[in-house]
DNA sequence: ACTAAAATGTGTTTTTTAACACTATTTTTA
DNA sequence: TAAAAATAGTGTTAAAAAACACATTTTAGT
């Protein structure tokens, strides 16, 4: 089995995908009866307006959800990691979608369309479950955001911002560089501030020896001190 | 019936309430299992860091969902009118809640404990797409929050806060006045502001002829001029 | 009805952060 | 590989909103 195939594999298996909860006859259809899709650093999954197609499930990279808010400026709501779901919100609200979708890295995407996806719902309750499970942590995670992003100032933001990050990418081998690489710029819009600011701050914590940089790669040199400043502000 | 007999009764029939997705059978099943509960203004109906029961469905009255964040200060993320759920996000993310529920007027409640919600979910996959339905409504509310409560101003954020309060209260019966009596306070809380810059620019509203105020009542006198702040900024 | 407490309202000061203007560096691409 | 474009970095100014300090009014409890 090739890489490629292994990754894809590891989707319908892996205990973290919703497609372990299918039964082996819903696994084998799905297997059957999906698209699977390739991008690029930087290409546009789907954006805000669109109408839902179906429920997307990354097999593999990372991707950024963002709404566009006054001036242009972007405000980053969501990052998924492999076997991360996207695009199923609206489906599910009945709405067109209120996000955009852009891959930050080379990422594979499995397409289960929406008639299939309700298909399941109904003949599994388990699968039903795990869609409503993502659903309810997606929004706590996005209630908690509110109210750090409002109420945290700069320093706080960035920190729990770097923390979110650590959360859901993980290190890298040598267990203090983030494993996932953002422009200044994508820095600044999933922390609700300004792009100077972020520049500014994130060299402030590695003044501070809270953090180290060295182009788009940060490393956190001392997690307690920036957790405190996480919660503290 | 009595009054109070008809509104319990319609949270069970109204095409509006989750509980008209049951059938026949579940609808009796769940008449004779759940509780009911009355809480008066200012009761709290479960607090942050409390392990979910179940499922609340509110059949009268008023409910304000917040969440205390730095330095004492709440934001509310949710408000709850009749037939809408509370309490089963943190259920479903098998988590403890984080968000309190505060009632803001006089409300009943039904309370559907976890078993039997699981039960019904595992039986009825429209109930399930009902429950995954409101999820989804609620997650896009959210994330449409944060990037305006982050991003817009006092006067846009305000503006907005009042067209939300009449889109889910509405009007009394003069067909302006907002349907819904908050203090200066909780008016902050929601838009993310202090209470003194919410009083402010509420009487710098009326002071422009947009909105007019009696005590908690306000009544909004210029709707379009409202939209066009909230818009704007 | 009377008092204490809570909520509302207003002016002033201070803090935070955005906006702006620009340089330097890195990355694309023609 | 040189030019152009995008990104990163820095200092300064301006705007927004919080914090603070009180006065006034309303509400709740005895």
């Amino acid at each position: 089995m090739s890489v490629i195939e292994a990754i894809y594999e590891k989707c319908f298996t892996s205990e973290d995908s919703l497609l372990s909860l299918l039964t082996n006859e819903q696994n084998d259809y799905v297997r059957h009866n999906h698209t699977s899709l390739h991008y690029k650093k930087n290409d546009v999954l789907y954006k805000d307006g669109d109408v839902p197609t179906g429920l997307f499930i990354l097999a593999e990279g990372k991707v950024k959800i963002f709404r566009e808010g006054v001036g242009h400026r972007d405000q980053i709501v969501r990052m998924i990691k492999p076997y991360g779901l996207m695009g199923y919100r609206a489906l599910f609200a009945n709405e067109t979608h209120i996000t955009s979708a852009v891959a930050i890295e080379e990422s594979t995407v499995i397409v289960i369309k929406k008639g299939d996806l309700l298909k399941l719902i109904h003949e599994n309750s388990k699968f039903a479950l795990g869609i409503i499970n993502s659903l309810a942590a997606n929004l706590g995670f996005s209630e908690l955001r509110t109210v750090t992003l409002t109420q945290k100032h700069i320093r706080g933001r960035l920190a729990e911002s770097i923390i979110f990050l650590k959360d859901t990418y993980g290190y890298e081998k040598d267990n203090c560089t983030l494993n996932v690489y953002l422009s200044r710029e994508d820095i600044a819009n999933l922390s609700n501030m300004t792009t100077s600011n972020a520049i500014r701050t994130l060299s402030a914590f590695a003044e501070e020896g809270v953090i180290s940089l060295s182009g788009k790669k940060i490393r956190i040199e001392n997690a307690e001190k920036l957790n405190k400043i996480s919660t503290m502000g």
